[in-house]
DNA sequence: CTGAAAGCGCTTACAG
DNA sequence: CTGAAAGCGCTTACAG
């Protein structure tokens, strides 16, 4: 590859000045101008990335870490919310460099990623890697909320612990005592908002929460979201009782849907269901069309950039956000009579 | 931040040394490892990814270019696709730097991206990216084919005339004669191979192939994806007449099974249904459940990624791959009696 | 408007 | 096993 010497030396100037040319921070004669560039296309010389970050010490590239598992699936959530990210960062000129966990834990392979800042999806108990950051002086923002709280880490999230309460409060409303709620994996602080908002609204019903029936994703023992919905109300049905069910995804409410069908229970008549949702298009697809909660994942994605970006700018703000997720009421509900 | 120098300075070494302390490339003393590892820890020193890229003339990233639409969707072949690539080259030490489309045309903004090679899903017809890589000298591989056909570029892609000559065979086989086939937008090759193949099909079925009906995606007209089926199914059914449906992906089948539903028609009493599908999850959870082609977005995402990392790597090989789709027969389609 | 030179933070022959 | 020095390809004050 061509380099900046070459097109310096093929043009008959310094490289300060082929520099120039292409950057534009200061200006150079119409001539000079296109002297070099005709050097340029004739060498084939486009400027090097590297060269140039190690030298602003900036890539304008942010990272994104996604806890991938190894089958490789990634939830519409995820998919949604990077897309914000995306959108949101090729927007204002940055680039996005894709990472998946786990990182190795040798301390002698870490280094400074070519980033300028990183945005991290569902950080884990204690995650080491936030004060990592900080050492770095690497700008950071989170996608859910850190675990345990703390003021001072940029992060966005919903509310979701007022998503179990509406959801909560609109089946109990609705004369629903015993509900069966099909939560998140339960090292998710998601599953564990959700789940004691969803406690607080037995409470404001006087309805003691043990009516309730609360069931966990694993992966160990669910092959799929899809399954995990389908073979819990196969297992649960009949045993205990429940007149509603909250399914953590729209993949969970598809199985529960399809379980429901072959055990002859008629959805909503004789079984309400909720989708804490991340799929607004597919949810309209079903029959009954479902009811659920809009999480806005690409939304959330797009504001963590914004943040993010503002903090590389050393701009000062807001740096948390709290993104409404509000309930959309379509056809999986019915009153018990 | 801390550097190679300030490091080199605690521990009283030079900084080739500090440097083979992180890279292992030659071998250091136990003692002086240790003196170098602790003054690193002290100063918080992290090796700068940049400036060894520079040095070594390797990022150790490959660039995804996707040409995501500014409304920011991802269809779930986009983002298995894009599994099978992370994974892949996760695995073999590379990350992924992100891009979507459309680049800029200027070309004084363009510069070599700090990547070792580059997949791009689906090139455009006589897509100028694919020379400017040549001249870059980056490695480059395409997800479907170019257009026009290229041998001496590399590409992995499905083997889309098969998948309409075989979808057709089946369907023509089983008695129908009729088919409304939605196929994908018409300016991808993926549309034009599919359709020859189930014009193929219909010749050799030796029927004209005037009986079929085909549409075309158009991002203009229609929504998303379950919109176009859905609406397709309402405006063509009656006006003319068909007893069987490709949809091109299971969003669209979601689409024509809800208009179906709406309209009265049973799926596959009174029409067959087949998705060219992306989905294999979700083609599971309708009822009927769906016949589908699976595609292997996923495979097709680490093939790519394969032969990528091959040609980064100097290795000689095969550097074209076709990957069989292959139809999965549930309970979408009924002889025509 | 342009040039000469130092610097960004690493790696890597070369020498010992 | 370790050091000194040149080099990777840019940018940017400083000087004119």
């Amino acid at each position: 590859m061509a380099t900046i010497d070459d097109v310096a030396k093929l043009a008959g100037v310094s490289k300060g000045t082929v520099s120039s040319v292409f950057s534009k921070k200061r200006p150079i004669s119409q001539l000079v101008t296109a002297r070099v560039l005709e050097a340029a296309k004739e060498l084939g010389y486009f400027p090097n990335h590297v060269a140039r970050s190690l030298a602003i010490k900036k890539t304008l590239i942010a990272g994104l870490k996604m806890p991938i598992s190894t089958d490789g699936g990634m939830s519409a959530f995820e998919t949604q919310m990077m897309g914000g990210v995306i959108q949101t960062c090729t927007k204002h000129g940055y680039r996005v460099l894709l990472d998946t966990l786990p990182e190795h834990d040798d301390p002698t392979q870490f280094s400074i990623d070519p980033v300028d800042g990183v945005i991290m999806l569902n950080p884990r108990q204690n995650d080491p890697r936030i004060e990592r950051y900080g050492q770095m002086a690497i700008p950071l923002v989170l996608v859910g909320r850190p675990d345990p709280m703390d003021e001072a880490v940029c992060f966005v999230d919903n509310n979701n612990k007022e998503v179990g309460l509406q959801v909560g409060d609109y089946l109990l409303g609705i004369g629903h005592r015993s509900i069966l709620f099909l939560n998140a994996s339960s090292d998710m602080t998601v599953a564990f908002d959700r789940q004691s908002g969803l406690a607080q609204a037995y409470e404001r019903h006087g309805i003691p929460f043990g009516e309730a029936i609360v069931l966990n994703f694993s992966r160990k023992k669910h092959k799929n979201m899809a399954n995990y919905g389908y073979a819990a109300l196969l297992e649960t049905y009949g045993k205990r009782p429940f007149s509603a069910v909250i399914a953590d995804t729209d993949r969970v409410a598809l199985g529960v849907l399809r379980a429901a069908r072959e055990l002859g229970i008629a959805v909503p008549d004789r079984l309400s269901l909720v989708a804490l949702s991340n799929d607004a298009t597919l949810a309209q697809e079903t029959t009954p069309k479902l009811t659920t909660v809009e999480l806005s994942a690409e939304l959330l994605g797009a504001e963590a950039a914004h943040i993010l970006i503002d903090k590389m700018n050393n701009i000062e703000g807001v740096h948390q956000r709290i993104v409404d997720a509000k309930l959309v009421i379509r056809e999986s509900c019915k009153p018990l009579a």
